[in-house]
DNA sequence: TTGCTGAACTGAAGCGCTTCACTAACGCGC
DNA sequence: GCGCGTTAGTGAAGCGCTTCAGTTCAGCAA
């Protein structure tokens, strides 16, 4: 009966891939001999099993090419054990934190599953579709949906928010102190002589209204209320250029620009250094995020550290706190940011 | 005797969000007064319902909040639907195709379900996952794996790879020219008058062998030989960085240089630029990719146009097609990209 | 001997869905 | 009246797994 299972799987096997019925737990069991239970249980990790039985059930199991069917398991314990987690790809700080998402969850014994959001696809229908493959636990990255939308979710999992703010909801927040940042940023141009600090904006992206917030107050606090200005714009790079357009076509340049966050620094200083305006000679500038381009030697980008692994790996933790303990009550954790000092900034020219 | 916990609670699906039974088909048929099978039948919009009793159970179904429940839905057809996608959420022309890729399958009635590769989590894993989750397709960008391991895949699924050439096996590939597209950028570049014409490559990454090979041809067909220059590389910013550090270094600059791709082309301008070498008056560079940097207006770079839709519809469509009619051959299929002339090009100096 | 324990293992129910085989009711041609 | 086709609907089996409630048996104390 060996020969007759080894000639099916030889000749069926070719071409038609997918049709193919795969083995399942009763086809290990069969061939090692012992019970689908018993396989389930080696399969879980859990006590009952002699070590030899043990072996003999992973080696039938391997020589069969038998994967284990997570839809079936999910619907048999009832419990998916899986976290959904909603990110935009072309955020590259969101795609900083997946990798510390995957590895937490597995250490944790959970699943992970991405949802992207982009242009075709609204980040209500990607949540969705989390939902509907039972995602217990939902990590949204940098959500834009309405706060009612996501404080229905709530009703539906256990939900953490990376980045945003949410006051009075059920949700779990993990996001970076940007008033810290931006006060650490104005506190170092100004220690720098800077006066004429303006900020470049990002619109209603995530973390924006924070850092705006931020700026204002850190200006006050120098008595710098007279120098405000905040130029309306976006977390891009294209956002970075339209502002340093703006003020190249003034009479005279500030001495400092804070940017909403790397790109839209990236996209000021390209236009500068072309315009031969030196940087940090004649404008300093700051970014925020310290994505990979903020680290090249050449950009050397004075901008704030976000500590995504920190952020990721409380975002994870929380999830799987709330879901493991019920009772547990919403937090919204900050974690600080720290300014990183490199090359776009130096004392204000005078 | 309430407290405000009970409370709370009352409102039925306050606090303890994950662990409340999720209404099922059977709540909702039983609500309507109909069977769980009518409800099924609605639900995969077959025929066999009336027009009323579809509205009165539609009407049920949202007064529950029910939600289809996949992972069932996939064990009891058999049949996933799915198309699991491996992805590696560093790489931004990768990002580019998800978008295509999820509209395409969802026209075609398929789920799309991703896998990130990372630092902490390889490819192999990544694609485990989906396989786990009985994706029938799979669609690999840009993958790294070994071929023998690519190969075998073909037997658990249909496989589609973007962005590299597997011949001799039974899956589906999907790329760019990259032959035409370097040939195209070098033909560009001797109209202009360059001669001294220098490559980056890509080191093993994705597409780079072919693109190296083709502009070896390309300089050869130009009677070139004798200037032929490649400086080993990869698909980064720095090793473009590396590449104008070591060109500086000597006493006299090519007068173009071709890019792996964009964020190395980037790399090399960042450095030539602060270095007051004029690009294109100096000297001239072409990228590869058209990511969505070469396209800002201040860096506005010569590039190569890969079609991303076009290289998402494919892969989504070849999937999907053999899933659907099982004696397909596999393909190779292949899309003329399309140089995108900017302003980092001009005539070499004389 | 009996009774008990723990380790190793099994049988069967059931998770939420789809689907096959079937029924009831109705209209229609003759 | 009959047969027949259609539409609207139902019941029950079963997808691959987990898990509850056992069963079997070796070892051992009394």
């Amino acid at each position: 009966m060996l020969d007759d299972r080894a000639a099916a799987h030889d000749g069926a096997e070719r071409l038609p891939a997918a049709l193919h019925r795969r083995p399942t737990m009763a086809d290990v069991a069969t061939r090692a001999g012992v019970s689908r239970t018993l396989v389930s249980l080696i399969f879980s990790n859990k006590p009952g099993a002699s070590d030899e039985t043990r072996d003999r059930v992973l080696q039938a199991a391997d020589d069969l090419g038998y994967r284990l069917d997570r839809a079936a398991r999910m619907l048999a314990r009832g419990r998916s054990r899986t976290l959904g987690v909603l990110i935009d790809v072309h955020q590259t700080f969101q795609a900083d934190l997946i990798g510390t998402v995957y590895a937490e969850a597995e250490a944790a014994g959970y699943e992970v599953l991405l949802s992207a959001s982009a242009p075709t696809r609204d980040e209500h229908k990607a949540i969705e579709a989390l939902l509907s493959h039972r995602c217990e636990g939902l990590i949204l990255l940098g959500p834009l949906s309405e706060v009612a939308y996501l404080r229905t979710l709530a009703d539906r999992a256990v939900v953490t928010v990376v980045g945003r703010a949410l006051p009075h909801t059920a949700v779990d927040t993990v996001r970076t102190a940007d008033a810290k940042g931006i006060r650490q940023s104005v506190d170092h141009l100004v220690e720098l002589g800077h006066r004429e600090i303006v900020h470049v904006d990002g619109g209603a992206d995530p973390g924006s209204p924070e850092r705006r917030r931020a700026y204002l107050a850190a200006m006050r606090r120098h008595d710098l209320s007279d120098h405000i200005r905040v130029i309306p714009g976006q977390h891009t790079e294209d956002a970075g250029i339209a502002a340093a357009n703006t003020l190249l076509a003034e009479d005279r340049l500030p001495t400092a620009v804070l940017a909403g966050n790397d790109r839209c620094a990236i996209g000021l200083m390209d236009v500068f250094t072309r315009a031969h305006v030196d940087v940090p000679g004649d404008i300093s500038i700051v970014g925020y995020d310290d994505s990979h381009l903020a680290q090249l030697s050449r950009i050397d980008l004075t901008t704030v550290r976000q500590d995504t692994e920190g952020l990721a790996r409380h975002a994870v933790q929380f999830a799987i706190g709330r879901l493991e303990n019920d009772d547990l009550d919403p937090q919204d954790f900050v974690i600080d940011p720290h300014l990183v000092v490199r090359g776009t900034t130096g004392p204000a020219r005078s």
